[in-house]
RNA sequence: GGCCCUAUCGUCUAGUCUGGUCCAGGACACGGGCUUUUCAAGCCUGGAACUCGGGUUCGAAUCCCGAUAGGGCUACCA
C-alpha cells in the first residue's frame, strides 16, 4: 500500500450501509469473484449494514440457470450469507421506466444505427446488430470521484461518446441496469473489481442524469494468473467448486482470500497473525488497508493455511469432512477410520490427499492391505542380520500378544515393546516391526501402525513376516 | 493507439501518509542442520526484494518529477 494523502476517510456515519455482490452467470464461481464478494461482504457486517446479491443477467446469451446456481451454491458453503438476492431478468419493468425517464428528460434518445459502423462492419458480440439502439445523451464533461482505495480518479467523459444503455425499451445494458439497481436497492457502497474502474464516469453520469448522488466507490485490486493477467476461465481460474472437490475448507479459503489484497494493522511487539476467523476479520478489517495492485493467487500458501485448518479439526468434524474423501472399502464411521484420523490429519493438506493415502501406491495403502514385498526388506539397513530379525519380531509377538483385543492402544502397545527396543536398538527393533506391518519403506511409525491394524491383523502379518524370513 | 490504475524477496505482504530506529521485518515456498525406526511434523538456520533515472534533503523504500514495466478499459459482455 502507498500512502494517499487525498484518499477520503471510510464514511461510517451513513446511517446503513448496503453493500452488493453482482456476478453475471456467464461461468464458474472462481477465486476472482469471490474475493470480491468477500471484500463487500465483510465491509457490509462490519458496518452491521445488508450485503446483496444480485445476478446480473441481461445478457441472454450467455447467462446460463447453470452458473446462477453454481454461485449461490459457492456463496452458501463458504459462509457468506447475503440478505436480499435480485435477478435482472425479472426486473425489465423497472428498467424500462428509467430508459422512459431518460429519454423524456434528454438525456438518452433512440439512435438509428442503420448507418453505424458497427452495422457497416456487420457484427456485434452478441445477437444480432439493430437497426436502433437508445443511448445516452454524454453531456461530455469532465467526472471525478473519490475512490475508498485510490483517492480520487478524474475522467473527461468526452472521449465515452454517446454510450448505448438499452438494445430497445426490453433489453437493457449494463451500464444502466447496474446504476438503476444500485438507486433501487440504496447501495451505499460500491465495492468491486478494479477492472470496474473504467466504466464508473460512464455510470456516475447515469446517476447524475437519473437525479441522484452517485455512491461511495472502493475498487479492490484485481486477482492475477500466474502469467499477472487478470484471472479468467482461461488463464487458470480454477472454480470455487473444484476447490470443494480437492478438499479444502472453507474456512481455510476464507482466511487466505481475505489476506490477498487485505492486511490487518501490526500491533507492535506483537507477531503478525496470519490464522484468522471470518469473525476475527470482519472485527479487523478496513478498507483503507487493501492494497492497490494485483495479488497472484498461489496454491501453495493456500495449501499450508488449509493444513492448518485441518489439524484444528475436531475428530467427528474431521470424519464428515473426510467421509466424501474415502475409498470405498472404509467408511468414516468406521473404528478403523476413527484409529486413523489422527495420523491422516498429520499427513494431508488437503483432504483430497486422503484418498490418495489410502490407495494402492499411497502412504497408508498397507492398512487396507500387505503389498507383497521382499523378505530383504524386513533387515535394519544398519544391521542386517536375518537371525537377529526374526529374534526381534518373535519377540514383539509374544509382547503384543500378551494384549487383550479391547486393550490394544497405541499407549499400550508402545508400553509393551518400548523397553525391549530401547534395550535392544530402536531401529533394529522397530524397522522389521514396522516393515512387517506395512511392507512400505514410508509408513507411520509402527506403534501407530499396529493400533490402525488392530491386533489381529498386526499379529498375522507378523507371522506372515517370520514366514517370510524362514522361506528366504 | 487513447484513457485509467499499479510498482518492496519466486509468491502473499509489513514498513510509505507522519523521511532517520530499515545495509528493509514476517509468512508461504526453497536450501542446510538438529531430532529420528522410515516419511511427515517440529525446532534451529540460510539464500532471496525497495524497477530505473533525476530532484528535494544533513539523510529517501518513504516526498516530487520523468522514464520503464505490468495490468485494466476502450462492445448493442458484465
Amino acid at each position: 500500500m502507498s500512502p494517499n494523502t487525498d484518499r477520503p476517510k471510510e464514511d461510517t456515519k451513513r446511517a446503513t450501509v448496503v453493500t452488493r455482490f453482482a456476478p453475471s452467470p456467464t461461468g464458474l464461481f472462481h477465486a476472482g469473484s469471490y474475493r470480491t464478494a468477500l471484500f463487500a461482504y465483510i465491509f457490509a457486517r462490519q458496518n452491521g449494514g445488508r450485503f446483496i446479491l444480485r445476478i446480473e443477467d441481461t445478457d441472454k446469451e450467455r447467462s446460463k440457470k447453470e452458473f446462477e446456481d453454481n454461485i449461490i451454491e459457492s456463496l452458501k458453503w463458504l459462509g457468506l450469507e447475503y440478505d436480499e438476492f435480485y435477478r435482472q431478468s425479472e426486473r425489465t419493468e423497472i428498467y424500462r421506466e428509467s430508459i422512459r425517464k431518460l429519454i423524456d428528460s434528454g438525456h438518452a434518445y433512440v439512435s438509428d444505427e442503420s448507418q453505424s459502423v458497427d452495422k457497416l462492419q456487420g457484427r456485434t458480440s452478441s445477437g444480432q446488430a439493430r437497426s436502433s439502439v437508445i443511448r445516452f445523451r454524454n453531456p461530455n464533461k469532465k467526472v471525478a470521484f473519490d475512490d475508498l482505495i485510490r483517492g480520487r480518479i478524474e475522467f473527461d467523459t468526452t472521449e465515452l461518446g454517446d454510450f448505448v444503455i438499452a438494445k430497445s425499451m426490453e433489453e437493457p445494458v449494463f451500464h444502466l441496469v447496474n446504476v438503476v439497481d444500485d438507486m433501487d436497492m440504496g447501495m451505499t457502497h460500491i465495492i468491486r473489481g478494479e477492472d470496474h474502474i473504467s466504466n464508473t464516469p460512464r455510470q456516475i453520469l447515469i446517476f447524475e442524469a437519473l437525479g441522484a448522488k452517485p455512491p461511495i466507490y472502493a475498487h479492490i485490486p484485481l486477482l492475477l494468473s500466474t502469467d499477472r493477467s487478470k484471472l479468467s476461465k482461461r488463464h487458470g481460474a480454477v472454480s470455487m467448486t473444484e476447490y470443494r472437490e480437492r478438499g479444502y475448507i472453507p474456512d481455510a479459503l476464507v482466511n487466505f482470500m481475505a489476506l490477498l489484497g487485505w492486511h490487518p494493522a501490526p500491533t507492535p511487539g506483537e507477531p503478525e497473525k496470519e490464522i484468522m476467523s471470518l469473525e476475527e476479520i470482519i472485527q479487523t478489517f478496513s478498507l483503507d488497508r487493501v492494497q492497490k495492485s494485483g495479488a497472484i493467487f498461489d496454491d501453495a500458501k493456500l495449501n499450508w493455511f488449509n493444513k492448518q485448518y485441518i489439524s484444528k479439526l475436531g475428530d467427528s468434524e474431521f470424519a464428515s469432512y473426510a467421509s466424501a474423501f474415502l475409498p470405498d472399502w472404509i467408511a468414516a464411521t468406521s473404528p478403523q477410520f476413527g484409529r486413523l484420523i489422527q495420523i491422516l490429519r498429520e499427513k494431508i493438506s488437503v483432504l483430497g490427499d486422503i484418498k490418495t493415502a489410502l490407495s494402492p501406491g499411497g502412504e497408508l495403502a498397507f492398512v487396507h492391505s500387505l503389498p507383497d514385498f521382499h523378505a530383504e526388506m524386513l533387515l535394519w539397513k544398519k544391521d542386517p542380520s536375518k537371525e537377529k530379525a526374526r529374534m526381534h519380531l518373535e519377540k514383539v509377538q509374544s509382547l503384543l500378544a500378551a494384549i487383550s483385543d479391547d486393550a490394544f492402544t497405541a499407549e499400550s502397545i508402545k508400553g509393551a515393546i518400548w523397553d525391549y527396543a530401547e534395550a535392544e536398538g530402536k531401529g533394529d527393533v522397530l524397522w522389521p516391526f514396522r516393515m512387517a506391518l506395512t511392507g512400505q519403506e514410508r509408513s507411520p511409525d509402527p506403534v501407530m501402525c499396529a493400533f490402525i491394524l488392530g491386533r489381529e491383523e498386526t499379529l498375522k502379518r507378523i507371522d506372515s513376516s517370520l514366514k517370510k524370513l524362514s522361506a528366504a
